[in-house]
This record gives structure tokens, C-alpha cells and sequence, in this order.
DNA sequence: GTTCCGCTTCTCATCAGGTGAGAACATAGC
DNA sequence: GCTATGTTCTCACCTGATGAGAAGCGGAAC
């Protein structure tokens, strides 16, 4: 109910609602002035009605990054299945990836950890996300570099990280090719939120160097599951299923 | 309820959630499996519960400034009765000052409209929020210099305002002194949140010039209706009263 | 002014739907 | 294995939501 008055926001008299959500008026009203006493919504000087102020206080509360993740979990379970990989969801916290899903066979023998924060520069994810950053946030990353090389493929230099960073937003993927560890190769593309911007991305990890046409194979796959992410998030109203995982 | 489990972010298991609210265990199943079957609330692969991405579809339709204005509305009236000016709420929108509530007597002969735009370097309101900016927004501002004069008072170079809202900063309020219209002075405040950001600004207004004296009459009660709002919205849960002011 | 119309607020008899004890089942720790 | 703790579901009970209706309040039209 308190929906229907958010969604209005402004506009909304108590008749107004009465009308939107089909029911007497006599009901709307008791079904409003509940929660303006206990301040979830508040009433203007005109009678209109707007979120209250104890909302504000749950706000900051909500962590957006954890229901993205939440909601991605199954997704991420599937695409491990169908790829037969390690496939990983991280997002991007003061310039640090962390990440928060890891599943598929093999997960044992990668180093990474749930809830593991690692420098963005030197990860699939973390160019991905990186490279969606706005331009004034970038530069003062960048500007940290020269950066300390974890293997001989490191990009450890500025002018390099910004180079690569530019194909990554062109092609819509971003590589790791041994860059962390010998040997590991992962790719990564970005969950995108209906206003554009890249809140997450999710990756798959490969125990050898991969070929173009690999790389080829495993990328619908990815993009399929981050495309499904996005639209359960802001696609139209989720179809409510029980997801229940092993 | 939804509270509950949003203030455990995380870590509530059923369990843990019937005890935390003094429940059966069999009502807070039901109280969580309900909102959880909306999309409200989610649970995760081990059990416990966190926000749903319905709560994420929601967030972007509340305005934290609307309910900014509507809580700190009751104060304004109080200290414009109080002081016999007019005041007024504002708020920086991409760095112009949109005036939310204007009050008191006189407010017929103010220029400013509700919901009206003003560029934010010539009024009182304006430089006190200017002044609270991170220094990497303020400096994008200030490089959008020279600023038009609209009076011989109105600061116009980028150093001058600079300097300007260095003094803002440290004293805690804001004058302007004609720099708008000539004859009218304002002496604004900041509104904090608890994390100390300003994010809102109000100011009363004067027909003549201030001299010291005046202004340091009228400061006390400016700031004690911005500590009130503060309070309003961060301190103790607020006492849910009834505010209908003429 | 008077009349009308739409909105808000409150009351109260009715009954849908929430409640909570308890059983059944699943896990985890020792 | 056993015990302790958590989860899920059922069902008889009764609380607390429901909505028609009435009364009060403006504002607009005439």
C-alpha cells in the first residue's frame, strides 16, 4: 500500500489512492494513517501524502550490492553448470572488488574468497567495472598507479590501464590473461541496472590461456546470464519463483 | 516485519528474528515468508534474510529532500513566527538552489517562488551548501566562473567566492548581503544529517542590511531550529506527533 | 448568499484472515 | 547415535481489519 502512495509521489490524496488501488475510501484512509503515525509516510500541509521520515532512516540500511547478489545467485549457479566452470560475481567498493559469489566445479582450486576484496586493475571484474566508471573517478584511480605487478602479464602502468580500459568499454567484455596468477585466464562482463550504469559483474574462470574461438564460445553464455540479472532487477515485476539451489 | 530484519542486515534467521521481536517462531516464519513471496524481503541460500529486490524498485521513488522539507516544515513556521521574517528551506540540485518552503510574514513580497531554481553562489542558502561540497564538485563549480552580477555586491570571481565559502565553512552560516537584490540581507544555516553531510540549508530574510549585533541576535534560534531538524530526522525515534500548523 | 460536490474523518457490526501451539522434519554439534 | 536448535506446515480460535454509512469541511459554481 505504501507502494501505491511512493509510486504516486506527490500527488496522492487519500481519495486519489482510494480510487488507484480499488477500495473504499473509508479503508484507504485507515490504511494510510497507520503508517503516517508511525512515521513510514508523512502528510503535507495539502493532505497529499510522501514517504515519512522513519523510511529514511531504513535507507542506508538496505545494501544494494547484497540483494544484486542475492538475486544473481541462481543465475551464476546455472551458468557454472552450462559453462562447467568457476564462475564469479564481484562489485566494486572504494576502488576494491569484492566478491561475494563464488560457484562451480573447481571452486576449491582458486584462491579467491567470499567476501575476498582484491585491486581491481589486475581482475576480469575489476576492469569491467572499473572501465564504467565516471571519468572524474577514474583518473584519481589511475592516478594511484604505477601498480605492483603480480605476474609478468600485469598491466602495471597508467597509460596501459587507460588503454585497456577503453577496449573493454568498446567490446562490452573484459579479459584477465594470467594477470593475477600464471596460467589463470577469466572473463568478465558487467550487470548493468535499468539506468545503464554497471553495479556488478560476473565472471568465469579458466585453468589455461584461451584461444579467440574459446573466448567467443563461453561469452554468449555470460552475457546471457547478465542480461537475465538485469531484467530480474528491473525487468518486469518478478515472476515471484522459489529459487532453491543445491 | 520488514524492520527487523533490515536492522539485522544479514544475520537474522528466523529463529533469531521470533526472539529479537518476541514472537512465536511460527508467526515469524510466516511474517518473513509473506513479504519474502512479494519480493520485499529474500532469503539467502543459507537461511537467513535480507532485503528483496522489490525494496531496490522503490528506493529510487523516494525523494530524501520531500521529506527533508515535509519534517523541518513545522520548525520553519515555528522560528518565522519567532523571528517576524520570512525563511525559507533549500536544497542544492545539480549546484542550483531549489527553494522547498517559504513562510512568515512578508512572503508575498519575496521574489522567490516554491520550487523555484536559483543559481546557488548569490544567496545565503546557496554558499552554505556550496560551502559543504566535496572539493573535487566545488572545484567543477567554481571553474564554471565568472558568475553574473546582479547587484554590485554579488560575488562574480572564482577566488572571491572560494574565499567565501572558506569563511561559510568555519563560522557555520552564510550571509548575503544585497547580492541578489539589493536592500535584502539573509543569514542561512545548514541542515546536517547524522553523518554530518548538509543537505539541506535555511535562511531568513531581512529587507535591510544587518549590522553585527542583528545578526548575532537572530543567529540562536536559526541554528536551534537546524539542531531540531537534525534531530527530527537522525535522534530518538521521533515522537510521532501530530503536526498541523496553519 | 446558497447549493452542490468531492474530500476527509470517524463509528460500528461483521467476518476474513492472522495467530500461535504443536507436530513433523531437517541439520548440526557432541 | 543422541540431543539441541532451526524450519516448515496445519488447524481451531479469536483478534483486529473491513467497508458501508454518516457527519463535517471546504471550494466552486451559480
Amino acid at each position: 500500500m505504501l507502494e501505491a502512495v511512493l509510486t504516486n509521489d506527490g500527488r496522492s490524496s487519500i481519495a486519489a489512492l482510494a480510487r488507484t488501488m480499488d477500495v473504499p475510501v473509508s479503508t484507504a484512509h485507515r490504511q494510510v494513517a497507520t503508517p503516517v503515525s508511525q512515521g513510514y509516510l508523512a502528510q503535507t500541509q495539502d493532505r497529499r501524502h510522501i514517504a515519512g521520515p522513519r523510511l529514511l532512516r531504513l535507507l542506508p540500511l538496505i545494501d544494494e550490492k547484497q540483494i544484486i547478489a542475492n538475486v544473481a545467485a541462481p543465475f551464476l549457479h546455472r551458468l557454472a553448470r552450462a559453462l562447467g566452470t568457476v564462475v564469479q560475481l564481484g562489485t566494486l567498493e572504494n576502488e576494491m572488488v569484492t566478491y561475494r559469489i563464488k560457484t562451480g566445479v573447481g571452486a576449491g582450486d582458486l584462491f579467491t574468497r567470499v567476501d575476498m576484496q582484491l585491486e581491481a586493475y589486475c581482475s576480469a571484474i575489476g576492469k569491467v567495472l572499473l572501465a564504467d566508471l565516471p571519468e572524474a573517478e577514474l583518473a584519481s584511480y589511475v592516478a594511484t598507479g604505477p601498480f605492483p605487478a603480480l605476474t609478468r602479464h600485469t598491466i602495471t602502468q597508467p597509460a596501459d590501464l587507460r588503454r585497456e580500459l577503453a577496449i573493454v568499454r568498446e567490446r562490452g567484455f573484459a579479459l584477465d590473461a594470467g594477470e593475477i596468477v600464471e596460467g589463470l585466464s577469466c572473463i568478465a562482463v558487467p550487470i548493468r541496472r535499468a539506468g545503464g550504469a554497471a553495479v556488478a559483474a560476473l565472471s568465469a574462470s579458466f585453468f589455461t590461456s584461451l584461444s579467440r574461438r574459446e573466448i567467443a564460445e563461453a561469452l554468449p553464455a555470460l552475457e546471457a546470464a547478465a542480461a537475465g540479472i538485469s531484467l530480474a532487477l528491473d525487468g518486469p515485476m518478478a515472476p515471484a519463483a522459489v529459487h532453491r539451489e543445491p
